[in-house]
DNA sequence: GACCAGGCACATC
DNA sequence: GATGTGCATGGT
């Protein structure tokens, strides 16, 4: 065995950053232009919620007051390319009528609370589920919050740091216990999950040339998706 | 033509 | 509490 998880999955990043460096997700963007790529990514390939945010931004409506006002039929047409874009919309109109209920149209008003109390209330909006929640607080907010993901789950199963029967909460607890604490860290080390999940650890994995293969790993994978039990 | 993508809510067992 | 299904576009 090597050494404790903490080392693990410090290397485990190390390698990652050296094979792909910086992922740079969501640079540059206002915290609105994020929370909307996020409600709109579910499910869906981030070109096409390129695409949707572009048409967005087309229209003036990456402006909270502006999807507040919109017509949710309307909002649909414009965020077609993003796909499902009748929930789409309604979960936008959910977040958005939700923000100025609640905190008078106020994203901030989430980063001057305690990130428990942040996600709780994140996790009432309907269209908002724990990795949604997680992305707007950690990619938007800049909280230090891990958001674990499909392939999160696959990579890490794969080598053996998570059982296969692992939750979601679980998971994240794990990573944001067993790494420093910081967001700029949780931020990039998701994006390079994410990156050789796509590359090397489908659900039929393809280990060649993946920068973790010389790290222990079970010979197989499941067809295991994300986290999907409830592990309260 | 399948299969997938930076999920979630809801129904049903 | 686990599993199945609809949502729907665009790329491979």
């Amino acid at each position: 065995m090597s050494g404790s998880s903490s080392e693990q999955l410090l290397e485990f990043f190390e390698a990652l950053l050296a094979a792909y460096g910086p992922q740079h997700w969501w640079p540059g963007q206002t915290p609105t232009e994020i929370v909307v790529g996020a409600l709109l990514t579910q499910n869906t390939n981030w070109k096409n919620v390129e695409r949707a945010i572009a048409r967005l931004r087309q229209a003036d409506l990456l402006d909270w007051r502006r999807l507040h006002e919109i017509e949710s039929d309307r909002l649909a047409e414009v965020i077609r390319p993003a796909g499902s874009y009748n929930v789409k919309a309604r979960r936008l109109k959910n977040f958005v009528v939700w923000l100025f209920d609640r905190f008078d149209g106020r994203l901030e008003a989430l980063a001057e609370m305690p990130i428990e109390e942040a996600r709780a209330a994140l996790l009432t909006v309907n269209g908002v589920g724990r990795e949604t929640a997680d992305a707007i607080l950690l990619y938007a907010l800049g909280r230090p919050v891990f958001v674990v993901d499909a392939y999160t789950a696959r990579v890490l199963w794969r080598h053996r740091l998570i059982d296969d029967d692992a939750g979601y909460d679980q998971i994240k607890e794990f990573l944001e216990s067993a790494l420093p604490v910081s967001a700029a860290l949780f931020n990039e080390y998701h994006a390079l999950l994410v990156e050789v999940g796509k590359r090397h650890c489908r659900p039929r994995p393809q280990c060649e040339g993946c920068p973790l293969e010389r790290f222990e790993h079970h010979a197989t994978a499941t067809g295991r998706s994300a986290a999907a039990a409830d592990d309260s």
